[in-house]
DNA sequence: AAGGTGAATAGATGTCCATCAATATATCTA
DNA sequence: TAGATATATTGATGGACATCTATTCACCTT
């Protein structure tokens, strides 16, 4: 993973309204929302969950698929573990046993 | 952790700056670095440098010794590994293999 | 074709914060 | 005690960005 999406991410998931959007798709039971369907879940604006959704597909930790007028988004989970590896490698964590 | 820790080390690690200082104390040889050694790695203020050792050590990131006129910072890798599991479990993240 | 609905974009605004120079505080040394 | 060095703090500033309203774009339905 370049610098560049590194730093990305890491802004990506840095800010918290846009952190609980993330989640919200993540653990969704279908593994994909509609943004209408996330905005009904927030008190924000439809413009600004847009603008996350933006946020987070730029950084590959979301993909979407269209369908009519709709737009579903889902996790991109490989980007996530990614991360979560070039953290640990350009930090040299000691690999940690994993909490249940 | 809490929400707002987890917050805290998100915005933490999202300055490109702040996690390059993060990353040099994580990987320095002695594992402590002194506030005038980073200055001497990266072209910002004392001031500045001063200010991310802060912003690191309020999210649990770092802690500090002190020894005479010098501080010495280093990582406090257990908040990085909380981190990182609060990461998989929001996210309910399948446990990927780890990589070499 | 026309109206309706879902999502993206444009433009504006207020807030947060990285950064700096200057200063303060603390410790050491002569 | 006086100067020197290390770090912290203060106050100011410029830029980034989360958010909004309004509008546009895309697709559907009748």
């Amino acid at each position: 993973m370049d610098d560049r999406r590194f730093q990305k991410v890491a802004k990506a998931l840095a800010d918290p309204r846009r952190f609980e959007i993330f989640q919200k798709i993540a653990t969704t039971p279908a593994d994909e929302m509609c943004c209408g369907a996330i905005c009904e879940e927030f008190p924000v604006s439809q413009a600004t969950v847009s603008h996350h959704l933006k946020e987070l597909t730029e950084a590959g930790l979301l993909e979407s698929r269209s369908e009519g007028q709709f737009k579903y988004w889902s996790v991109n989970a490989g980007t996530m573990n990614e991360y979560i590896a070039e953290l640990q490698n350009r930090l040299q964590l000691p690999k940690a046993k994993s909490r249940k």
